[in-house]
DNA sequence: CGAAAATGTTCGGATTTCCGAACATTTAAA
DNA sequence: TTTAAATGTTCGGAAATCCGAACATTTTCG
């Protein structure tokens, strides 16, 4: 796979380092937004000129880190995939970035063979071919594709509950393909992704003609777009309606669901539980990443070693099945041996996780928490929060980006 | 009494405001210091070049508030009588300062001779002549007398303890002008007090010869401060040393007292209790002062009304006998009728007490308890402390001064 | 007791923060 | 459906913050 017409955005402020990837990936045919601020990452990829297929990202940036507008960006949307580049010493850093979600790093100096093989890597769409049309091996994957089957014969609407990185959009793209509309539209509206990326819902009913309409989020609806969607499926719209939600405090605060919509989804559920609460998933789909990833290897490996079993096991995955990916695809990649090893996929033991937070978190912590607390008392109502803590207006809307509310 | 060969600090940012009392107390004979911004204030106040005998203050500043500079002072040192220049709609504020101990405060507008003789009552001394020698009515309080009276007759060291405003140095004062070196030199070194304005302690003990040394905050005497004194008072030094202590929870955590000092001082102590636990002593003393203050009225009141007694007792008294002198020097000044009434006494009953923190305050907060851990990690060294923040000694110093730490 | 280390403190320059004005877009209300 | 209100967002200037260098003083340690 190439990168020609992909739409990068190159986050880096070096003026020598950023010249040569810059050039490179536009000798490789790919398009690229080079930004050297983290303010402009921000802008560049909530508001882009194109889709962003992915993110090339420094890790020590002139008015902050890669690691803050990857969480920033996190809170609010569902970033692309990133690739972070990092210095000697960064290590901590970027395997919790791993543990966040994001795709990959590569380590000063890199070669840029392997640089660009690895951003091939994490372009490819998050539903991997190699994968089985399955949730896992537990009791608990099971009920899940059981439900999945279940509902795919119906028409009434489905809400799937669960966190990030379970693969929520995923489990509705399966229900399509296995319902009788298999053959009509699957149209996905993500409230996640930011406002520049993300069409209208009305332009996506438009679209969906007798197929699926996969409402990724429907928490973060707003009030105008839930009652078109309510008056769509009380009217006899003639297309599927599945919507996720992401059952996160902040999402739950800011963004209710007006009873009368939530009542249409109530009677169909599927809750996906966390890896945390099945760790034989987590293996069995390490299992199956490294099956496909291993195939990829010059010198393949012999598997995975049961210490390796054993350290996914007890992982608590934050990031789902999204950070298991990225830990796999690390780990097939830098395994010395003949299998893979718990060090390859936790790097991070024996780093330390003691940190004192410097006064810049301090202080940025009570800001986010005291804007947070205006919003609350406020509503949402951002010139009222503004009033509140004694602003402007511009310095909340900045101080907002900044801290990812 | 004049105002003449007084230093008085000014904080006003106005320019016809500031020139009109500055132009007026010089005519007065006073000394006068006028700075424009609270930092300058903080400066001028700490480090004077004579010592400060009172504090006019505007409310608003550019750089803050009057209150703030008035808290930042309290919590390192004991700063001299604030007088504060509110405008309308400040009064709640003003109250809040009542409370923590100011002394008095005037509106917007006012004529100029009310305001230098509310100047001149609050620069008379804090010990009154008009009150008897006598910390109260309850049993509490004549326990305390009991104790100064049978620890005047001896040589021994004396620890008081009691929070600030109960009377710690007048009862000091009343030991040694009750005891057999009342014709000696009666010397007090404040560890509270800004550094500029504090004698060292070898030039403290220089000055008593046979007299008494009165530590007021022991507590806050260096370590090496407190090796002098434990030298001194081991090897049979000829004056007598009493000292006080603050237990504030702030004082106890940063200065400790070596045990051996300690030791020194335990066997007699005279702890003081606050005036919430003796309100039968909060109406006597309210009825001294009653009697000093209105007998400087043209025309003088009746009395207290027993609802105003009442509202006496059920007062808690953050600010002890500091907080009820301002009061009934506020309340027989401003008393309508014939009597003094509650509404007289506690004009805040009514305001609003709710207030949402803004964004600057919940940052200082944020900062204040951030540098308060990091000196607690670091014991006390800022240079450390700077690291572990990562930010420069400078930057933490200034914060320092401004927060009060 | 003297030297080293740390604190206390100031100052001017660099950097960052904050803001009002302005305009486009979206949402809410009439 | 139209209008008003609010949000989204940018930009340049003013104000505030942060810092290193420097020097005086105090504290600590050998």
């Amino acid at each position: 796979m190439t990168l020609r017409g992909r739409h990068i955005v190159l986050v880096e402020d070096d003026e020598i380092m950023g010249g040569s990837v810059h050039q490179r990936l536009e000798l490789e045919g790919a398009s690229v937004t080079w930004v050297k601020l983290m303010g402009r990452g921000l802008s560049a990829i909530r508001t882009p000129r194109r889709p962003v297929d992915a993110v090339v990202c420094d890790i020590r940036l002139p008015d902050g880190t890669g690691e803050e507008l990857y969480e920033t960006l996190c809170r609010t949307s569902s970033p692309p995939p990133f690739l972070f580049i990092t210095g000697q010493g960064g290590i901590d850093q970027a395997v919790r970035l791993l543990r966040a979600g994001a795709a990959d790093y590569v380590t000063k100096p890199f070669d840029m063979g392997g640089f660009l093989d690895r951003l091939a890597l994490i372009l490819r769409p998050e539903e991997d071919a190699g994968l089985p049309p399955q949730t896992g091996i537990s009791a608990g994957a099971r009920r899940v594709d059981a439900l999945v089957a279940e509902y795919a014969a119906g028409d009434h609407p489905v809400l799937i509950r669960g966190a990030k990185g379970l693969g929520k959009a995923r489990l509705a793209r399966r229900m399509h393909d296995q319902s009788d509309r298999r053959a009509a539209p699957f149209v996905e509206r993500n409230s996640y992704r930011a406002t520049g990326a993300r069409p209208a819902l009305a332009e996506a009913i438009g679209a969906v003609g007798e197929g699926t309409l996969f409402i990724n989020g429907i928490e973060r609806l707003s009030p105008r777009d839930q009652g078109r969607l309510f008056e769509a499926l009380t009217e006899g719209a003639p297309f599927r309606t599945i919507a996720s939600t992401w059952p996160d405090t902040e999402a739950t605060e800011g963004g209710a669901v007006r009873a009368d919509l939530l009542y249409l989804f109530a009677a169909h559920e599927v809750f996906v539980p966390p890896l945390s609460e099945r760790p034989e998933d987590a293996v069995w789909l390490a299992g199956q990443f490294f099956e496909v990833l291993n195939g990829r290897r010059a010198a393949p490996l012999r598997g995975l070693s049961s210490h390796a079993e054993a350290a996914l096991r007890a992982h608590d995955w934050p990031g789902n099945g999204r950070e298991l990916r990225a830990r796999l695809l690390r780990a097939v990649e830098a395994a010395q041996g003949d299998r893979v090893f718990p060090s390859d996929l936790f790097p991070e033991i024996g780093a330390e996780s003691d940190r004192f937070p410097t006064l810049a978190q301090a202080r940025e912590a009570a800001e986010r928490q005291q804007i947070a607390a205006a919003l609350s008392r406020t509503d949402g109502q951002v010139g009222e929060a503004a009033k509140l803590l004694r602003v402007s207006r511009t310095t909340l809307w900045e101080k907002m980006q900044k801290l990812g509310l």
